[in-house]
DNA sequence: ACTTTTACATACATCTATGTTTGTATGTAA
DNA sequence: TTACATACAAACATAGATGTATGTAAAAGT
């Protein structure tokens, strides 16, 4: 039983390993620390050694994931081209995201959809709550600009184009999320983003 | 202190009421038969005299609201019109649902998106995946009907284009739910019925 | 080589929710 | 009007989860 520096580290990822899991699986308030520490080979002890509690666990997994949506959109926008290029880039690289990444994918899906009212979680979903609405912004922006430069119909409120492109985005990940096994996701995504891109674009 | 019928089918009602309320603000599994006792001004004996149990609450709950999205959409399509009228009827509908509806709107809610990974609710978690996938057939079927009378482009499968209407339903109610203040309901709905109307409709 | 942390395990004390049982007043029916 | 059922309240017994306190071996610093 060796307890290094490195082998801590070790088993801290471990944990946060074990919380997602069981916290995917009976969800966050039934999940038991004894669980978690279980799912991780160590005991309570070492939990507590490492965090101060489930809810630190719950925020440490969610600071991981918060961001990286923002980060696409940003990322898209920057590399540039057309506009509707750009739409179609974000659609696709978040639900490429989910579909590769499965810690985040199961986070998100812990945050977004499976988490019961909680006061003591309000830290991680107000960094939620901020990642989205910059995404918002960021989303609602491109939109602007499609309008000015002619691409998007421009009788349509920017910031609810962007609301439009979230909630499509969120809702076929909701979806997905209670009947995994009923289609394809990556097949959905196209054709939503096609729906959505024929439906914003500035007609001929 | 009377306990006649009547008054027994009164407190009846006033448990589930108070049940969707605190499961509501607390979530369900951090709720305590006794805060819904309490809730309800009677005793956990009460409680456990009508209902065998926490997960009996949840369930009577859900089996209340589920269903009445497949109503709206068999009463639209049997109302007959243009299919695009029927859509936006369909879409216009649910939000009004959503809205008018304080006790469909809070357990909607609570079940889709505030829920928890829970055995004792599959009884109610198939019941809503049932009443989904009706949903879905139903739209599929007069999204079919939508492309063979030549106002659906017809280069999408129906049942795509009917996942495509619902997520963005859900997506939409997902996204209010966490931010109501943000945003009108109401508006947003026409603007997201209005860009999936153009998106899905055939090109002239 | 000695001391001090670190990284855990173990044990305990407390609290809270649950399910059940028992008690009782009132309504209802013979 | 008497007998029984109903509608609850109150009390209890149990189990499980939490937080903390203590113990301990190995690693890291000096």
């Amino acid at each position: 039983m060796k307890r290094s520096k490195e082998n801590a580290a070790q088993t801290r990822e471990t944990l946060l390993g074990a919380a997602l899991t069981i916290f995917s699986t009976k969800g966050y308030t039934a999940s038991t620390l004894e669980d978690i520490a279980k799912a991780a080979n160590v005991t309570r002890g070492a939990l507590y050694h490492h965090f101060a509690g489930k809810a630190e666990l719950y925020n440490t997994l969610v600071a991981q994931a918060a961001g990286q949506p923002g980060q696409i959109v940003q990322q898209a926008i920057s590399e540039g081209g057309t506009f509707l290029e750009i739409m179609r880039k974000v659609f696709v690289r978040q639900i490429a995201l989910i579909e590769s990444d499965a810690i985040y994918r199961a986070t998100a899906e812990l945050a977004m959809f499976k988490l019961e009212a909680n006061a003591e979680l309000e830290a991680a979903n107000e960094l939620i709550g901020n990642g989205r609405q910059a995404t918002l912004e960021m989303l609602a922006g491109a939109f602007q600009e499609g309008i000015q430069a002619g691409f998007v119909r421009s009788d349509l409120e920017p910031v609810e184009i962007a609301r439009t492109f979230l909630s499509l985005q969120i809702g076929l990940f909701h979806v997905w999320c209670t009947h995994p096994q009923a289609f394809n996701l990556e097949h959905s995504a196209n054709v939503l983003a096609e729906v959505m891109v024929a439906g914003i674009q500035a007609r001929a």
